[in-house]
DNA sequence: GTCTATAACGAGATAGAC
DNA sequence: GTCTATCTCGTTATAGAC
């Protein structure tokens, strides 16, 4: 009854991400999904029509889960420097679950399929609105606010993100000196908000030129 | 004879990427490379043997063809913001070309094939190589040389480029915000690159903490 | 070198037994 | 709800005519 049901719908919704996590998207299939799942193929349009749509569900599904308790979190964070511990943090965690590699199969594959980007656009922006509501509450007042829209900030940081894992996943070792050195830089966004009245003129001054 | 061979090999060739730039890595097929390339399905196996070598070889010939003209202008940088400036160029062209966008398609497929990943990672480093030496000549004695080593830089700004990519096929008034935001943080580096000697102990010191 | 034809297989999707 | 069986199609890859 309800239960077998709700369990198979899981099952599926769980044997797709963890298809794309060690496949990758062109490794995906009802077949291949219901392998891992423990159930039969043919359950996957039963219950979700098509393997697109259940890709699509699998995404946000997924997402929500895993970007709810990072939420809570980035509430309580007090400057950008905690704001960076907790990035690096959700990277090691999130790169250790795999996930942000599957956030960036769905990109690649949403390329192409219109109906799959939306899904995507909305996945990311359950990240991207955490953050964004994070920096705007750090940053309010912050000469970086005046350098750069918070929007953008917060979306940009996200695409690094995404940008990162792939290349990790072709060069570990190039992937970890970039993160570096990212990391590196982003603490020039604190100093800079950290600056006295002085130098936030001069800086002005600089960035007109 | 050899003409129509050779004639026939770069047909395919360029099939290839046109496919991976229109259909996405799920969209390609030896048929429909073939098909834009108005040959028979039959000779990509005659020519290549498989898809995915006519893949690798056709990510790492036209990324060989696109990244030659601007390695020679990015020797002829003599400033950040002048580097800065032909970033923006790089990025409007490749995006103009899709070109970014196969890279990313590339990038995502390598996720689950060893063999892609290596071909990959070769083709990045095209770009990766001509940007770190950029980045060695222009930052030498700059405090932002200590801040970050260059070849992580390097990296970070190669990754940045195809996650926003990504992003922009997904979002792209998104993709525009984040990419504004990015532009303006970089020029905080230049900003610290001009910095005198007392404001780069002060900036030191702050650092450290 | 290029084509047609075809073999062998995996894909999405449905029908029907249970 | 879940399974087996099956249909149809697209896929890789090869054989052989030209």
């Amino acid at each position: 009854m309800m239960v077998g049901m709700a369990d198979t719908r899981q099952r599926l919704l769980d044997g797709a991400i963890a298809t794309l996590r060690e496949r990758g998207i062109t490794g995906v299939s009802a077949r291949t999904i219901a392998a891992p799942a423990g159930v039969n193929q043919a359950l996957v349009f039963y219950h979700f029509g098509s393997v697109p749509e259940l890709l699509k569900q699998a995404c946000l599904a997924e997402t929500e889960a895993r970007v709810a308790p990072f939420l809570a979190r980035m509430e309580q964070v007090g400057s950008l420097r905690e704001l960076l511990d907790l990035g690096r943090e959700i990277h090691a965690e999130e790169r250790a679950a795999g996930n942000v590699a599957v956030l960036a199969q769905f990109l690649a594959g949403a390329q192409a399929d219109p109906d799959l980007a939306e899904t995507t656009a909305a996945a990311l922006n359950l990240w991207i609105g955490g953050l964004e509501r994070t920096l705007e509450r750090l940053l309010s007042g912050s000469p970086v606010a005046e350098l750069a829209e918070v929007e953008g900030l917060a979306r940009a940081v996200a695409a690094a993100f995404i940008g990162l894992e792939l290349f990790e996943g072709v060069d570990p070792a190039g992937g970890r000196a970039a993160l570096d050195a990212l990391e590196r830089l982003a603490v020039l966004a604190e100093v800079v908000d950290e600056l006295g009245p002085m130098a936030r003129r001069a800086l002005r001054a600089k960035l007109r030129r």
